[in-house]
DNA sequence: ACGGTTGTATCGATCATCAATACTCATGCA
DNA sequence: TGCATGAGTATTGATGATCGATACAACCGT
């Protein structure tokens, strides 16, 4: 089961902590049925039926059925406009809204994000840390920008990012290799890196300057630099980043001129 | 219970729709219990305690540790790093991440708001209409802004926003003042308008214009233009909004500006 | 050492949930 | 018109996952 896969990652100690033990008694599969459904969205986003959410959340048509009808009184799903099918509900965003609010990192770095956006006049994000993966949780954006690239929420591969090296360079080798071992290496750009050898040069540099920067690695024609949060025992918690277009900047000049800023901002937010 | 008042809300017909019958049998409890659990953190944006999560889900302590358990392996809630209780959890913007890139009006929106905000270097938001509320989706900053105040998922009421007002005056009088007897009627700043036949008069003025404003009434200092989405028949689906400050603007030349601007947008995005 | 928290673990009874199946209602095709 | 398909909905009794009480452990400040 790829879900089950998805949580085992969980297990993982991604700070190096002892594995957690979960009592296999005291875990609720009927409460983890209806998060099933509602990550079936993640792998087709569109009206699913009750038969697709059923074979997306691999449980049975009468399961889904109930979920279903549960999630749409709690309005976590709601009835596609479109007449058939099933939708995310609005009230999904109350949940982000909490999450949000309840991460200190977040409240804390939203203005120090807000004025580096106002100096920098570029895009500037705040990502989390989560193993293989970052997280995108704040995203001020500045010019034109494609689509749901700049959604807030989005997920994006550690070892391809500005911010994922950033953090990687946090780490001590062992556990930043561990990572790299780990994560699926396929290029999202021509130009991603995915010798891993090679990526951990760059993250070499990255300890070594205090920023990690990217080249059109997973977007073409933008270049990111980016400087790591780190809490207590310099754990990476998020990372700051500053992304521009090559239309605009040399790589050079870019880096001169921000990575600075990303590293001030990234410390004010440290510790 | 207040859970319970909170989805009675929506068997109410947002949309005149024939109120949803929903068979208790199909109703998990369970599967709501879950729900509960994340929906706690709404009310204390903090880390909880399993005492403490067992009292705002209004559970037993027995069911608070296992829903909890079963959480913290999904990723909808994590460990405060502070050591003791939990909070939301990372996995939960990955929900948030599907519910908006699944609303196609969320999709098509994207770009026309950026586009917008670039024109006018306010601030640019697009809420969905949810009954007495409306709820941010989209935000696009400008300035310095305080806070949490501008997170999308937040929650206003609707008859104090211009966007809720743009949506009501969408409506036809019997819903909106059905709307408008429903919500509480609490003032947020001095200057909100309280009084409905005061606010019905604005609604009133809303249709006329095709677009509403507010000074003052959400947040001083604040005025806001906006104009509603519609769907088929004229139905509210939410509203572009255009925020600016006092300090910049008086209220004439900033609704002569920009409400074009946002009638436009809303009317690009409406059918 | 204490009373107060935390979080964790165990247990058998019971009631919510299970899967299977049959139903209604649209829609599409011939 | 009629049949086939796939949509969502409804009903059932058996079963076993989940319930709540309670006890335990680990920590804190006094």
């Amino acid at each position: 089961m790829s879900t089950q896969q998805g949580f085992e990652r969980r297990y993982q100690a991604p700070e190096r902590e002892p594995i957690i033990e979960v009592d296999e008694r005291l875990f609720l599969k009927s409460a983890a049925r209806s998060f099933y459904v509602l990550e079936a969205f993640a792998r087709s986003p569109r009206p699913l039926s009750l038969a697709e959410v059923a074979k997306g959340a691999k449980i049975s048509k009468s399961a889904a059925q109930r979920v279903v009808q549960t999630l749409l009184v709690l309005g976590y799903l709601e009835r596609s406009p479109t007449g058939t099918g099933v939708v995310p509900g609005r009230r999904i965003l109350d949940r982000s809204f909490d999450y949000l609010r309840s991460n200190p990192l977040i409240e804390r770095a939203t203005p120090i994000l807000t004025e580096l956006r106002k100096t920098c006049g570029e895009r500037v994000d705040l990502s989390l840390f989560d193993d293989v993966t970052i997280l995108y949780a704040i995203r001020l954006q500045s010019k034109r920008e494609t689509f749901y690239a700049t959604l807030s929420g989005r997920r994006m591969p550690t070892f391809a990012t500005a911010g994922g090296r950033a953090m990687l360079a946090c780490l001590d080798d062992r556990h930043a290799d561990d990572i790299l071992r780990r994560s699926k290496l396929a290029p999202l750009t021509p130009k991603t890196i995915v010798d891993p050898a090679l990526i951990r040069q760059r993250i070499e540099e990255a300890r070594r300057d205090g920023y990690a920067y990217v080249q059109e690695e997973a977007l073409m024609g933008e270049i990111v630099v980016a400087a790591a949060v780190v809490k207590e025992r310099n754990m990476p918690a998020g990372a700051i980043h500053i992304a521009g277009s090559l239309a605009d900047w040399s790589v050079e000049d870019f880096r001169k001129r921000f990575a600075p800023l990303a590293i001030e901002a990234a410390r004010a937010l440290s510790g």
